[in-house]
DNA sequence: TTCATGTAATGAAACGTGTCAAGCTGTTCA
DNA sequence: TGAACAGCTTGACACGTTTCATTACATGAA
C-alpha cells in the first residue's frame, strides 16, 4: 500500500505550490498549460486521489443527496431510485442509496448518518409517520422531500400519488366488471398510503348499493404474504369468497395470483378478479397480465429531486406538494 | 436554519473543554456522569450533529463500505444488497449502495468517488472486465471483492457462482426432458458470466448426440428484450423453433414466457420448455412457475462482506475466491 | 518611461474533529 | 508525611483541503 499522498506531495513533485494543485483540481482553466501538465504527471505518478473528507470539511457542503427507501427489493422503489439518480446526475449531484428495510431503527440511523455527512438534502420514502423528524432535521439545516406520502405540514415538500383516487379507480373498475363482494388486502392500516387506498375503495363501494368491501389486514406487503392470504381465501366456501381482490401493491397481488391459481387451482379472472397497485414491470409481464394502478416511476424520482433542489435553494419558504394522478392499467386479470 | 454548531459551541455551553465533548461522543465511559449529563443537555439544546467530514479527516478512515451493482432494478442484485447490508451492520459498517446502471462511465465515477471517500472497501458487481481497475485501486490502498464473477488474478478476492456448472445443469435438464433443439438467449457474449453459462450448456449438448444449441445473442437482459426475442421465436415454423429455451437470467426468461404465452399463444411447457437463471422470487411466483438455476442470494452478500473484512485486515495476502455451486430448481416451466 | 490592468502563482489561514501529553485532584501505600 | 497512582480533564496540535489576500510578472496605454 502506498504511503498516503496528499496535495502537498503532488505539489512538491510538480514543483508548484499546493494552492496551485488545488486550483488545477477545481478550476483547471486558471492554471497555465505548462504547470497543468507537470501536475497531471505528478498525480499519475503518485496515484493521488483527493481526500473527500478534507475537501468537504473546507467547503462545508457535499454535492450529494440521499435517497432512503423502505424496501429496495420492491422494484417500485428501485425504479424510483433510477429516476432519482438520473436526474441528480444531470445536476452534478451524487446519490447515496439506503435501504431501511422497513425498520425504523435503520431509518433513524441513516437519517443521522446522512446529517452527519452534511448531505445537501434527503429524499425519504417511508411508511409510517416521519414528518416530525424531518421537520427537526430541516430546522438543523438539512432540507428533505417526502416521497410517496403527501406531507401534512405546509412547509414540508412531498411527492406523492393520489392514493384515495387510486383506490377509487381500482374498486370502481371491479364493480364495473360486476364484482360485488370485494376484498382489500393490505396493511398495516396505520400507513397513510394504505388507509387512503382503502378510503378511496370505500367511496367506490358506497356508490353501489349492493357492493361490499372486506379489509384483510396484513403485516407486510410481499409475495409470500400474498400467497398466504390466497390460501386463506381459497379455503372459503364460494359464496363467502370475494369475487374480486384489490391488493395494496403488486407484490401482494402477484403473490395472491400465484396462490390462487397455482396453489389452489382457482382461475383469474374467471373465479376471482385481481387488481394490484404501483404497476411494476412484473405486473404487465405476468402470464396473466395484472391490472394495476399506475403511479409514475422515473418521473416520480425526477420530480422529487427537482423539489429538493428548490428546497435547497429557497432554504425554507415555498414548499410544494406534488400529487400525481394515478391511472388504471386494465389488463387480463380483471377482464372476465 | 441554526448557525453551524460544532463541538466547540457544545463545550462552551456545557462549560467543559472540547476534548471532553469529543470523549463523550467517542468514549462515553471515560467521562464523569455529571459532565455527561451537562454535555448531553447542551447537545440537545444546540441540535449538535457531529461533522463526519472533520471526524473522518482526523481518523483517516470511514467505517463504511460500498456496494456497486450494475442494475438495482434487477431483484437479484437487490437481494444481494440486503445480505450485504445485514452482514455489514453486524460489524458496525454502513453500506453505500450505488447503481452503475450498466454504464461503465457511472461505474468509474462511483469507484473514484468511493476512493475519495476513503471507504474501507468495495464490493463490485460488474459485467465486463474490471480487474485491472480494481488492482490499481487496491494498490492505492482500497481493497475490494469482485461479486458475481470469479477473479482471474490470485490476489483479487471474489464471490461467484460456478456458471459453467449452472449452464450445464440447465441444458442437461432440458435434454432429460427430451428437448433436442435448444436455444440459449443471452448476451453480450463478452461477459464472462454469460460465456461460462454457454460453455456449460455446450458441454451438456455435446454429451447428447442429436442435441443442438443455438445461441441468440442479445444486448441486454431485461423483460422487454425477452419479449422481443419471444416474438421472433414464435414467428418461426414449428420445425425450426427451439423445443427449449435457456435464458441467461430470470428477467429474460419471464419476458420470454410472457411473449410466448401471452403475445403469441404458445404454451409453456407444452410447446416450449423454459429455464431461467438466478432464481429471483418472481421466478417461483410466476403463474407458470419458472425452472431456474439458483444462485444463493443473501448468503452471497454475506460471504462478500466477510471476504472484504479479511482483505481489509490482511491488507494484501491470502485473497480467497469463493465459488458457490448452483442448484437447479425444477418447476412447471420444464415439466411437460 | 510610468502607470494601470490583468493573469498566474503563492503561502498562510481556517474548516471541526480526534488524540495525546500534561495537568489536576484526591486516594492509597510505605 | 511524602510519594506513587488512578481517574478525569484540559488545550494545543494535526488531519488535507479550499480560499483569499498578496505578490510576481507581463502587456498595453498614456
Amino acid at each position: 500500500m502506498a504511503a498516503r499522498v496528499g496535495i502537498r506531495e503532488v505539489a512538491a513533485l510538480a514543483q508548484v505550490a499546493q494552492g496551485t494543485v488545488s486550483h488545477f483540481i477545481n478550476h483547471p482553466d486558471k492554471v497555465s498549460a505548462e504547470k497543468r501538465e507537470r501536475i497531471q504527471r505528478a498525480i499519475d505518478e503518485l496515484g493521488f486521489v483527493r481526500n473527500d473528507a478534507a475537501s468537504q470539511l473546507r467547503r462545508g457542503s457535499s454535492a450529494t443527496i440521499a435517497y432512503i427507501a423502505p424496501d429496495i427489493s420492491n422494484p417500485f422503489f428501485a425504479t424510483i431510485a433510477e429516476g432519482v439518480e438520473q436526474r441528480a446526475a444531470a445536476d452534478g449531484l451524487s446519490v447515496f442509496l439506503a435501504n431501511s428495510n422497513r425498520s425504523r431503527e435503520r431509518e433513524d440511523a441513516y437519517l443521522e448518518m446522512f446529517q452527519a455527512h452534511r448531505v445537501r438534502g434527503l429524499l425519504v420514502a417511508s411508511h409510517g409517520p416521519i414528518e416530525d423528524r424531518l421537520a427537526h432535521i430541516r430546522r438543523l439545516g438539512t432540507p428533505s422531500v417526502l416521497v410517496g406520502q403527501r406531507a401534512l405540514a405546509s412547509d414540508q415538500p412531498s411527492v406523492s400519488v393520489d392514493d384515495e383516487m387510486g383506490g377509487y379507480l381500482a374498486a370502481k373498475h371491479l364493480i364495473e366488471q360486476s364484482a360485488r363482494r370485494i376484498a382489500f388486502v393490505g396493511g398495516p392500516l396505520g400507513v397513510p398510503q394504505i388507509s387512503d387506498r382503502i378510503e378511496g375503495a370505500s367511496r367506490a363501494v358506497r356508490e353501489c348499493v349492493d357492493a361490499t368491501l372486506e379489509v384483510i389486514n396484513v403485516g407486510s406487503r410481499t409475495l409470500a404474504v400474498g400467497r398466504e392470504v390466497a390460501a386463506e381465501i381459497a379455503k372459503r366456501s364460494p359464496e363467502r369468497r370475494p369475487e374480486a381482490v384489490f391488493a395494496a401493491n403488486d407484490l401482494l397481488a402477484l403473490g395472491l395470483m400465484h396462490g390462487l391459481v397455482v396453489d389452489s387451482g382457482l382461475r383469474v379472472p374467471a373465479d376471482i378478479l385481481l387488481v394490484g397497485y404501483d404497476d411494476i414491470e412484473f405486473a404487465e409481464a405476468s402470464v396473466i397480465p395484472l391490472t394495476s394502478v399506475r403511479a409514475p416511476h422515473e418521473e416520480f424520482g425526477i420530480a422529487a429531486v427537482e423539489l429538493l433542489q428548490r428546497a435547497i435553494a429557497n432554504d425554507t419558504k415555498s414548499a410544494k406538494q406534488i400529487v400525481f394522478q394515478p391511472k388504471l392499467m386494465v389488463r387480463a386479470s380483471t377482464l372476465a
